[in-house]
DNA sequence: TATGAAAAGATAATCCC
DNA sequence: GGGATTATCTTTTCATA
């Protein structure tokens, strides 16, 4: 049982503040129906557990020429786990690379990476991506505008009967 | 030339802001080295001319019990305009759907997705992406693990030599 | 044990230089 | 851009239910 502590003011609360983290206490109590002070208790709760990892700002990735997504399915080389370490750490250290998974299948991992076109992509593959250990192929997902692009996590499993 | 109203201090900032937005003007003023006024002042601005879109907490997913990411190729059939918008306002009330793009070739939609377990995705797709105006066929791609995940955008584009 | 009102402390926002 | 001031919000305290 993930969440069997949270109640429905609790995901109320969570349900708005990952949509908007700058309301103050007092305006996010108003709209889940309790008052300032319990409202505040919670969000540190919220924070204390776990449930809250971090509050951040979402930028405007095109005004900073950063004009598609591009999902890169890596194939890795058999390599030691010492190599299989130093590949994963390099990924730490791409800027460009915001999401990093190892995957299920013939590939080994999935990346999601910001560019600004595809030539400037094509030029990241053999300059970076390349480089890193063990790379021995890369299948590219090159993505053409986005539909729907949220953090929010949905605040329980949904159950189908 | 996509930030040339950017200087150097306004890429410290939102460097740090991508990171922890929960930090005062002051400590971020100190972090960046000019004093507090005009670093509430820069954050205003940058509010302003849309590089920081919004301010959100992230949560703890596996808390929430969803504890893998799944992405999802979708193949649409040759739908009118019209139905095409449906597929993607559709989209738009799944929760568990938390990113969405087109892309070019063989499939034509990429779905990023939030599940419990394999076995929920299971019903997921034959409950609720099936059940979208035409939907053909889709290929999943399933995720062991996270090996890195950030929301903060390079503010720079590189240029390789 | 939880709540709400209110005080105290910290921060955001404004003003003037 | 900086320093000082005011307005606002956060955080703590405390009385109450």
């Amino acid at each position: 049982m993930a969440n069997a502590e949270l109640d429905a003011i609790d995901m109320k609360i969570l349900t708005h503040m990952q949509r908007d983290a700058s309301l103050t206490t007092a305006e996010l109590a108003e709209k889940v129906g309790i008052s300032q002070s319990p409202c505040w208790r919670r969000v540190q709760r919220l924070h204390d557990e776990g449930y809250i990892k971090s509050q951040v700002v979402l930028v405007d990735r095109q005004k900073l020429g950063f004009d598609m997504h591009i999902f890169a399915q890596v194939k890795i080389a058999r390599l030691s786990e010492e190599e299989r370490e130093t590949f994963f750490r390099g990924i730490q250290n791409i800027p460009e690379v915001l999401e990093c998974y190892t995957v299920f299948g013939e590939m080994d991992a999935l990346l999601k990476i910001v560019a600004p076109d595809v030539k400037w992509y094509q030029e990241f593959i053999f300059n970076t991506l390349m480089k890193l250990p063990g790379v021995e192929d890369i299948r590219s997902i090159v993505t053409l505008s986005e539909a729907k692009s949220t953090t929010a996590i949905p605040l329980k499993p949904r159950t189908f009967q």
